[in-house]
DNA sequence: AGCACGCCGACT
DNA sequence: GTCGGCGTGCTC
């Protein structure tokens, strides 16, 4: 960051709020001071909010500036560096959000610090006058009072004349803690007697629930002991919070055989081999005082990331910190000031890591870049992996993605390959058959199956009943959780749906409902069609419930497990080794591998290829590899059931294992790359979805119409947009959103195209998902 | 995002 | 007559 030759004299001020950045005064006593990073405490709506300097102000001012009230960090050391401040003020420049959005939800922690306000009127000025429209208030006097004591309004009427002299200082985290006392009031009851006693054994209750649980009585009793003066509440100091402990120090026997470039890949392997891998470059940079930042896409990752690679750090006279959403507001405060101190140089994070206060970072890592976790699915939309480039850009560090497979944005990248993981494929192919696939009785058992057998085929039962015989391992992937997708009427094909939705409703059969998995409404299951009056009801497409049914009924005295978003069973048995099967969606994949795995199937792997998604088959490829490496050690059966048999990703699978090809595991990412060269598709485009929503159809269609014809105005051409179109599902919670798709050669293009967006009154909700990932 | 203001429909 | 729906505009 560029410094200021002359210090401004006020600050562009980031506030969590859907708006850009605004302007303040420096506050008295900094007007030599340029803080940025820090957080400061400024004036909103009358009441103070952290916000953070993000830059100069701008030296000509329409209209005077408040003050900002108290800088909350000393310059030298800001809340998160200078340099990630200018990464996420250009990256929100060319994606023209509004920076406060993104500051909302890039920054983790420090928005609502504990602080203590004080107040009193400057010398000689009297502040009665403010309270005397209003019921009568009080109002600082010349000594110093609290803050708290006075309406929020007329402290900032006060402040606003330069009236008010304030302070805000930090207050360190107590809790309060129960002990007994000798000067109780009045006899005790004997439960209540019984109770103090209890206490007096074991002092230092944190709640008086915890105190009443343990003494055996109830909340009341241990109320009136309290009230009576036989204990008392004590404040203490907060003792810092609990976060996991390191794994043990190693260092690797390897060398570094990582490529050297500003960024590069690492693939193939399983997680371990790839951790070694690894591991010589993170102990470079902790070695030579850099910092490394290790991001990673959800929960599962970061478990399993920080118990590979937190032991790194301390052979290097560092510490090792975590830092998630997953956190307490506490454990989030120590993590955050374990870093900023330098006391932890290896960050394992999550997207909200990025603006993590690491001193001299020189190693970014994006550990399964290509993961659609990474897409923040509300306030900015950021796709973290582009956000983590323009931060490593910033700090000068070097930038490396891993995973099995490399997403096809970065597979032309410098990369070290690990030879792929071992694969026992078998594949079903119901598209070489004719069939009547998805179709299954709820009411009349015994209806005709397709000739391979389904869900569960011919092939798959057999391996299923040698893992019984063998007391072993399955676990079953499904397309869906519930029942089935849809119930529809054998006699004219209806199939009920969302009253808020333009969607099929999902059938629950074990709550005996019908579910929109849009917009969770729920209803009973309808007594007959509402379009024939059939009475019966056919159930097509299934999901986990139905599949777990079929494996129980396949084999009797198998234990069957479900995991799924809103059915998750107990896996311990599972992992202590015990037979049996699982069933579950693509969240079973986040769980470690059962140990005694031998078989793995796909249900139905059609599902990942019919969504309309010019990445589809990209996560396919993915996912397939993901199952091969799910297991740490074994290669267990990879059962696929599909339509189609010989899609080139299951042929790149194939290829992988038949050949001693190197780099097996990029083959197909490669594929895509030129494919998508010809598409126009990313990475040889830059794209942006704009969503125009309306409760009236016609309205919400005008709006998204008016939004083309601005982008036409200001010069796009046909190729850069597309659409307008319907959502793929036309009505969602009551209103119909609209697609436009924006395609540019080159982000600065992107940008123009968003202006133009921006600046229309287009009459309907607009939303802009820069980097989208799931298109129609 | 909140939170105000302001404009139209359906009730005690 | 008002209560309350939500469209629009503003926050230094």
């Amino acid at each position: 960051m560029p410094a200021a030759p002359v210090p401004p004299s006020s600050w562009l001020v980031a506030v969590p709020r859907p708006i850009p950045a605004y302007d303040f005064a420096a506050p008295h006593g900094h007007a030599g001071t340029f803080p940025v990073g820090c957080r400061v405490l400024v004036p909103w709506r009358g009441e103070p909010l952290v916000g953070v300097v993000v830059g100069a102000g701008s030296e000509r001012q329409s209209h005077r500036l408040r003050e900002a009230l108290q800088l909350l960090d000393a310059p030298e050391r800001p809340w998160v560096p200078a340099a990630t401040v200018q990464a996420l003020g250009e990256w929100a420049a060319s994606a023209g959000l509004p920076l406060g959005l993104v500051w909302d939800d890039l920054l983790g922690v420090g928005w609502a610090p504990a602080l203590a306000h004080r107040v009193r009127a400057v010398a000689g000025a009297d502040l009665t006058a403010f309270a005397e429209n209003a019921a009568p208030a009080a109002v600082p006097g010349p000594q110093w009072s609290d803050g708290a004591g006075y309406l929020p309004a007329l402290l900032d009427s006060v402040r606003e004349q330069g009236l008010l002299e304030e302070e805000f200082t930090p207050v360190q985290p107590t809790v309060s803690r129960i002990y007994p006392t000798a000067q109780g009031q009045g006899p005790l009851t004997p439960k209540q007697a019984e109770a103090a006693e209890w206490l007096a054994e074991y002092p230092g209750q944190e709640s008086l629930s915890s105190w009443a649980r343990g003494a055996g009585v109830s909340s009341s009793v241990v109320a009136a002991v309290l009230a009576r003066g036989h204990a008392a509440l004590h404040e203490e100091a907060a003792p810092p919070p609990a976060l996991p402990p390191c794994a043990a120090p190693w260092s690797p026997g390897l060398p570094d055989s990582l490529p050297v470039a500003e960024r590069w890949r690492l693939n193939g392997g399983k997680f371990a081999a790839r951790a070694r891998a690894l591991a010589p470059r993170i102990q470079a940079q902790l070695q030579a005082g850099g910092s490394v930042l290790v991001l990673v896409p959800e929960h599962a990752t970061l478990d399993r990331a920080w118990a590979a690679l937190s032991g790194l750090a301390e052979p290097c006279g560092t510490g090792a910190a975590l830092f998630s959403g997953l956190l307490s507001p506490e454990q989030r405060e120590h993590s955050w000031e374990q870093i900023r101190s330098g006391a932890a140089r290896l960050v394992v994070g999550s997207y909200l890591a990025l603006t993590a206060p690491l001193a001299s970072l020189g190693l970014l890592l994006v550990l399964d870049e290509g993961s659609d976790a990474y897409k923040l699915s509300s306030g900015s939309r950021a796709w973290v992996p582009d956000t983590a480039q323009a931060v490593a850009g910033a700090h000068g560090a070097e930038l490396g993605t891993a995973g099995v497979v490399p997403a096809v944005e970065t597979v032309k990248w410098p990369a070290l390959e690990l030879p792929a993981p071992r694969v026992r494929l078998h594949t079903v192919d119901y598209g070489a058959a004719p069939t009547q696939p998805e179709l299954g009785p709820l009411s009349m058992p015994g209806q005709a199956q397709s000739s391979l057998g389904y869900p569960l085929s011919h092939d798959l039962r057999a391996v299923l009943r040698q893992v019984q015989e063998r007391g072993r391992q399955a676990a079953l992937l499904a397309p869906r959780r519930g029942y089935s997708a849809l119930l529809r009427c054998p006699q004219c094909d209806y199939a009920p749906q969302c009253p808020n939705c333009d969607v099929a409703l999902r059938f629950h059969r074990s709550a005996h409902q019908l579910m929109c998995h849009q917009c969770g409404h729920r209803q009973n299951v309808p007594r007959s069609c509402a379009n024939c009056g059939e009475a019966m009801w056919q159930t097509k497409g299934p999901g986990t419930e139905w599949l777990a049914q079929e494996v129980a009924q396949l084999l009797p005295g198998m234990p069957v497990y479900r995991v799924d978003r809103d059915h998750q069973d107990d896996l311990s048995a599972l992992h202590a080794g015990g037979s049996g099967v699982v069933v579950g969606t693509q969240l079973l994949l986040s769980q470690p591998a059962p140990p005694e795995l031998a078989l793995l199937a796909v249900t139905l792997a059609d599902t990942w290829l019919n969504v309309p998604d010019f990445r589809a088959s990209e996560r396919y490829h993915a996912l397939l590899w993901e199952l091969a490496e799910w297991h740490p050690a074994r290669a267990p059966l990879l059962l696929v059931q599909t339509f189609q048999g010989t899609h080139p990703a299951l042929e790149a699978l194939r290829r992988s294992q038949s050949e001693d090809a190197g780099q097996s595991v990029s083959l197909y990412p490669r594929q895509e790359w030129e494919l998508r060269r010809t598409l126009g598709y990313p990475p040889h485009a830059c794209l942006a979805q704009v969503e125009v929503a309306a409760r009236d159809r016609d309205r919400a269609r005008a709006a998204a119409d008016a939004v083309a014809a601005a982008l036409y105005t200001a010069g796009a051409t046909a190729q850069e947009v597309l659409g307008p179109a319907p959502a793929p599902i036309a009505r969602v919670r009551g209103v119909y959103p609209y697609h436009l798709l924006l395609r540019a050669r080159s982000p600065e293009r992107l940008r123009e195209l968003l202006d133009a967006v921006g600046s229309v009154r287009a009459g309907g909700r607009v939303r802009v998902d820069v980097s989208p990932r799931h298109l129609s």
